[in-house]
RNA sequence: GGGCCGUUAGCUCAGUCAGGCAGAGCAGCUGCCUUUUAAGCAGCGGGUCGAAGGUUCGAAUCCUUCACGGCUCACCA
């Protein structure tokens, strides 16, 4: 009519896509025509998919249950003039059972031809039960709340058995947001993300501890051993790192006078990437006045327990396997004794690090010929011992060298009253009694800051302001910290921090 | 950064060893089908074989380079 290509013609005209965009673009034209508002903004929905099949399971037989439910077209099955189909919504799955008689036909013809896997719609009428026993809705109306226009792969299951699912990890990070829509049970996983991070809040909360929140943005980093990322602000001139840690704020609060502080936030390393390390990751870190690294192990046995109880409801889980049991207490083991046992290497015999090197190399090692002692024994020998620590095990009393916020033991100098605990083979959290001698503290930062001037990117710069707090007076103070994504990681039986970070940081694409 | 492996239809994957018309299932389209559930039956479309270059009469396949990813080592207390 009048010359002018139909909006379906048009559709049809846009040549680089894929046939099956195009025809959902042709169908999304068509609706148009017969007066459809494909992206309508209200909703009537009066049940959620599990409500709607509860309420039936509730009913005496025979008696009606009418129910507006929505979600997301998830498979039809078209059988001439009456049709099954599956929508899903945040609670699961309710089948739709649709007539041709009952919903009338030309809104029948309208659902066969026009609607597509992927599509939210909303279906009201009876709910009963199918011959096979499936509760589902007898449609008596269906509409569309929104017509998707790319193809979802369609994931299929049977006994059990999955096909086609969509497994490819680059398109599933990428595309979370397909990858969310057609794996529920990666949905799942970060639910129970949700929860393992609310039960340590109420943990924490429920034991006195103050939320707070510190700089993302700092004019000086610390608290780890890392490299950070650096930004700049344009109005005041000045250089800002991203943190790596919370460390360093949050004892400044103890200072302050808080008892009891911690943070659940986000940390930034400038490093590599690995099944355990993304560049941007999540961490707790809590401080408690008046208590030193023991009294830290029993709340982090404590706090991990219950995070998987709340969230799992068993602190025995399976991880790559293995069945791992979280229930307090840990194993403690001192650092010394565990390198021992596990690698024949007793550090204490080894004063330098030449002698040290020598004997990794002996063991079948391959240390960095520039490693001072310190740096030989943690990260080096630690590798050797991390991957045997499968159940939860602390292991305490650290060298100094490595070590610049912990404080010493008394009667030994060159160790610090720190911990690491190991879950499943990898660590998970690092702690010590905090170091609330403000020369010493000074002195600690003199070494690191010059190791930083010799060329250790990863070593601190000396915070002067840090000092200066402590040297108000820091009652003695017990802290942690704990990586929340490898906990989760632990949690969900997960093998990669990807699964467990809703989007990965991958490399853009050109 | 090193090593190994991968990238083929919307999705999952054959085909690469040994060069010879680019395939299957699901999804899509057309037709049939009023209790199905990986629904079924019949038919039909759908491809920058990751990119570029090279070898060859001929390249998804062999060679080179590049991009992206996976695993792994290094790095990451």
């Amino acid at each position: 009519m009048h010359g002018f290509p139909s909006l379906v013609e048009i559709a049809m005209s846009e040549e680089e896509l894929s046939d099956q965009e195009q025809q959902r673009r042709v169908k999304l034209a068509r609706l148009r025509e017969a007066g459809v508002d494909p992206y309508p903004a209200r909703v009537e929905r009066t049940h959620t998919a599990a409500e709607a099949v509860s309420a039936l399971e509730g009913r005496a037989e025979g008696e009606a249950v009418v129910v507006g439910v929505a979600g997301r077209l998830v498979s039809m099955r078209v059988m001439g003039k009456s049709s099954f189909a599956h929508i899903e919504d945040d609670s699961g799955r309710i089948q739709l059972y649709v007539r041709s008689d009952v919903l009338g036909e030309e809104a029948y013809e309208l659902f066969k031809r026009d609607l597509d896997l992927g599509d939210f719609v909303q279906a009201s009428g009876e709910t009963f039960y199918t011959r096979t026993g499936e509760p589902s809705v007898r449609v008596d109306e269906l509409r569309l709340l929104a017509k998707a226009l790319q193809p979802l792969p369609v994931v299929k299951e049977k006994d059990g058995q999955v096909f086609d699912a969509f497994t490819d990890k680059e398109q599933r990070y990428r595309q979370r947001y397909v990858d969310l829509a057609v794996n529920p049970e990666v949905r799942e996983i970060f639910k129970t993300r949700a929860r393992i991070i609310s039960a340590i809040r109420r943990f924490l909360d429920e034991r006195g501890f103050l939320e707070v929140e510190t700089p993302v943005l700092q004019p000086i980093y610390g608290g780890a051993a890392a490299r950070p990322f650096v930004t700049y602000h344009n109005q005041l001139k000045q250089q800002l790192y991203l943190r790596i840690s919370d460390e360093l704020y949050l004892k400044r609060l103890i200072v302050g006078g808080f008892e009891k502080v911690y943070e659940i936030g986000r940390d930034f390393r400038n490093e590599g990437v690995s099944f355990k390390h993304n560049p941007e990751f999540t961490q707790i870190e809590f401080y408690k006045a008046y208590a030193d690294y023991r009294d830290v192990m029993e709340l982090a046995e404590q706090m991990v327990a219950y995070a998987a109880q709340e969230a799992l409801g068993t602190t025995t889980i399976t991880h790559e396997g293995q069945e791992i049991d979280l229930s307090p207490p840990w194993r403690r083991w001192k650092l010394r004794d565990a390198i021992r046992e596990l690698t024949g290497i007793d550090y204490a015999e080894h004063e330098d690090a030449e002698s040290l090197y020598q004997a990794i190399v002996r063991m079948g090692g391959t240390p960095e010929k520039k490693s001072t002692w310190g740096k030989l024994i943690d990260p080096t020998l630690i590798n050797y011992v991390e991957s045997k620590l499968i159940q939860p095990t602390f292991l305490y009393d650290y060298p100094l060298e490595v070590s610049p916020l912990a404080k010493k033991k008394p009667g030994e100098p060159d160790i610090v009253e720190r911990f690491e605990f190991f879950i499943g083979g990898f660590e998970l959290g690092n702690a010590f009694s905090e170091i609330n001698d403000p020369l010493d503290q000074r002195e600690r930062f003199l070494a690191t800051s010059e190791a930083l001037a010799d060329g250790d990117e990863e070593a601190h710069p000396l915070d002067e302001d840090y000092v200066r707090a402590l040297s108000y007076g820091m009652p003695p103070t017990g802290g942690f910290g704990m990586g929340i994504d490898r906990l989760t990681m632990l949690l969900t039986n997960t093998d990669s921090l990807r699964e467990v970070i809703l989007f990965p940081h991958l490399r853009s694409r050109e």
